[in-house]
RNA sequence: GGGGGUGUAGCUCAGUUGGUUAGAGCGAUCGCCUGUCACGCGAUAGGUCGAGGGUUCGAGUCCCUUCACUCCCGCCA
């Protein structure tokens, strides 16, 4: 017999009428009618209305007991009058008539209530995130995040994957996000850093022979914070497979979050094969590598309707010929929206630091024309070929913008966003996900002009390793793809260059000599000299994966413990100083920037 | 590093054009109440209006500086 409790609170019902019973737990909620007392008693499990009246000598202790304190009581099982009955509690037939209790935690005045659906700030919650953790909805959303883990956990070696742990204390990598790094006391001077993913361990583990590798791996990276993106670490469902090509892995991963999906959410999925969108089309069509397929509006590109001499708006056709480009956002039948919609959306657009957004509205009485404050700029042939292009017709509405490219597939991106919204076109009971595919190898650094690499250095590059032009790196195309699943980003995963020879060609695409990646991606390229298999893999994130089956924007409501934006735990006050005896030990000393 | 939002009681918030002693709900304390489940009723305590400076006869309110939290851009292979 538990010295606590013979049961937990969401456990009796009618059946236990009668018994004599003892539950431990928080002291949720007390109605107090003077010669009656009712405690809703919590626990992980449910709440239990247990009652005690004046004629009980511990009346009055109970009467004046804090919420939140954690009792123990013992008393019998009485089945509720009907009328009394409440059906929103499991428990809700019964009560248990307390005969005598125990106070085993005591409570403070409490800086935050927990019985309550009120929002608080993050500061409080964070603060007293162990008060936080005890309201409802953030403690499902925890006990959902356990159950995904536990259930990829039995499908990833249901699959035939084998779970492994890599070092948490590694070496720093030049390439990618900022490290964080720790001194290391047996080697003055030098650091180690926490993995921003077991990427090179992970390829290690597939040149080891161990064929499917994966684990819940912990991820550090000293970059800012947003709402999808937690400072300092995250978990990512990190696995590798050898022998596979990219297709190969999307059959395995494509299973496993349908599956994961299915079981843990109501929401539908909108197809079960993701469909495949290639970076540069997803670019064109959503401004971004990262689309929200939910949304059906599309963007398209109408820059030559601006090289027409029929076209008379002068602003857009400079711009065009200095290198601009325009492309459109078409909305269905949006010919009886108020002008302060489309002005409204203009207005936004200048907000977010665009140029604005121009519009007009196809009309059709004998000719086609256009309404709206540009439509005069165009001649019905140019319209014409406006219709072609974009497949509008007659009412719908058409919003342009022109920019630089880079500029253009910002501002149209988040109008598409801030369309969809206005007109309500974003069904939120579906889950879409597609496969972002193609993505180049190497990109141009804007502030220095030099070729980097745009993802992993250590992806494969597309075609015959003998046959990649290596004379145009801009152009190379790369076996790496993402997931996005309603505009969020998942994961992203990569086909891995398993060649040495041409791994050096490639970085020295991106400005290393051999000896450099022999230096600073020892373990790697070391390893790919011995037999290595082909081999690929990916890394989905749990805490965005919870995120979407929580239904959740921000990552801090499935995240147990999260940091503040600004990387610190205000519960356990890290980062802290350190002693000058720490530092001396590590051989360091602090030097403050101005 | 940059831009937006917020900051008033323990918590969530209101506070008009600058004008008397800064309010409400929840929580706390005290009292009344035997069927509630957001129990009800009455009373009391609780404020450096984030901080500093300025304008003004007078600032929670206007201006400047600064701090904290948050959202976004940069960043995140």
């Amino acid at each position: 017999m538990n010295k606590y409790r013979s049961h937990n609170c969401d456990e009796l019902d009618k059946k236990d009428t009668g018994k004599i019973v003892s539950l431990a737990g928080w002291v949720n909620k007390k109605r107090d009618h003077g010669n009656l007392l009712f405690i809703d008693l919590r626990d992980n499990y449910g709440i239990t209305q247990c009652i005690i009246n004046k004629e009980n000598s511990n009346f009055s202790q109970l009467e004046k007991i804090q919420l939140e304190t954690v009792i123990k009581i013992n008393g019998k099982v009485l089945s509720r009058s009907s009328e009394t009955i409440n059906y929103e509690i499991k428990t809700g037939e019964i009560e248990v008539s307390i005969e005598s209790f125990e106070i085993l935690g005591t409570c403070k005045e409490l800086p935050m209530p927990v019985f309550s659906d009120q929002e608080y700030s993050e500061e409080i919650r964070l603060k007293y995130r162990f008060l936080d953790l005890r309201r409802k909805k953030i403690h499902e959303n925890i006990i959902l995040r356990s159950n995904v883990i536990s259930f990829i956990r039995s499908e990833m070696y249901k699959l035939g994957f084998l779970e492994f742990q890599t070092p948490i204390l590694t070496s720093s990598s030049p390439e990618g996000a900022r490290d964080f790094l720790v001194p290391s006391r047996l080697n003055p001077g030098k650091f180690y850093a926490l993995p921003q993913a077991p990427q090179q361990f992970k390829q290690l583990i597939m040149v080891s022979g161990f064929d499917k590798y994966f684990q819940i791996a912990p991820c550090f990276r000293d970059e800012d914070a947003r709402a999808d993106r937690s400072p300092g670490e995250f978990y990512q469902l990190d696995l590798e497979m050898s022998f596979v090509e990219q297709e190969d892995v999307f059959k395995i991963v494509e299973k496993l979050l349908i599956s994961t999906f299915e079981k843990f959410s109501k929401k539908k999925l909108i197809t079960k094969k993701f469909p495949k969108i290639s970076y540069s089309d997803a670019l064109l069509s959503y401004g971004t590598d990262k689309p929200d397929l939910r949304n059906p509006l599309v963007i398209k590109d109408i820059t030559d309707i601006f090289l027409r001499d029929d076209v008379s708006f002068e602003i857009f056709k400079k711009l065009v010929k200095s290198g601009s480009e325009v492309r459109c956002i078409v909305t269905k039948d949006t010919k009886d929206k108020p002008r302060s919609f489309f002005d409204n959306i203009d207005k936004w657009a200048k907000e977010q630091g665009s140029s604005g957004m121009a519009y007009f509205t196809l009309e059709k009485e004998k000719d086609i024309s256009a309404k709206g404050p540009v439509g005069k700029f165009f001649s019905k042939e140019a319209l014409n070929e406006i219709i072609k292009k974009t497949k509008a017709e007659v009412g719908d509405s058409i919003f342009l913008a022109c920019n630089k490219r880079k500029e253009l597939e910002r501002i149209t991106s988040l109008a598409r966003e801030k369309i969809a919204k206005e007109l309500d076109l974003i069904d939120q009971n579906i889950f879409a996900f597609c496969w972002i595919v193609d993505y180049p190898m190497f990109e141009k650094d804007e502030d220095t002009k030099k070729i980097r690499f745009s993802h992993n250095p250590f992806s494969m590059p597309q075609g015959e390793p003998d046959k990649i032009n290596f004379e145009k790196p801009l152009d190379m195309l790369a076996y790496q793809y993402d997931i996005v699943c309603n505009g969020i980003e998942l994961s992203s995963g990569a086909i891995r260059n398993h060649i040495p020879s041409l791994m050096y060609k490639l970085f020295s695409i991106a400005g290393y000599d051999k000896k450099q990646v022999d230096d600073q991606f020892r373990g790697m390229i070391n390893a790919l000299n011995y037999g290595a298999p082909p081999h690929g893999g990916i890394a989905p994130g749990i805490d965005r994966i919870v995120m979407l089956l929580a239904n959740e924007k921000n990552i801090r409501e499935v995240t147990m413990f999260p940091m503040n934006q600004n990387a610190q735990d205000l519960m356990m006050n890290a980062p802290s100083k350190i002693s000058e005896e720490q530092l001396k030990e590590l051989n360091l000393s602090l030097k403050f920037k101005k």
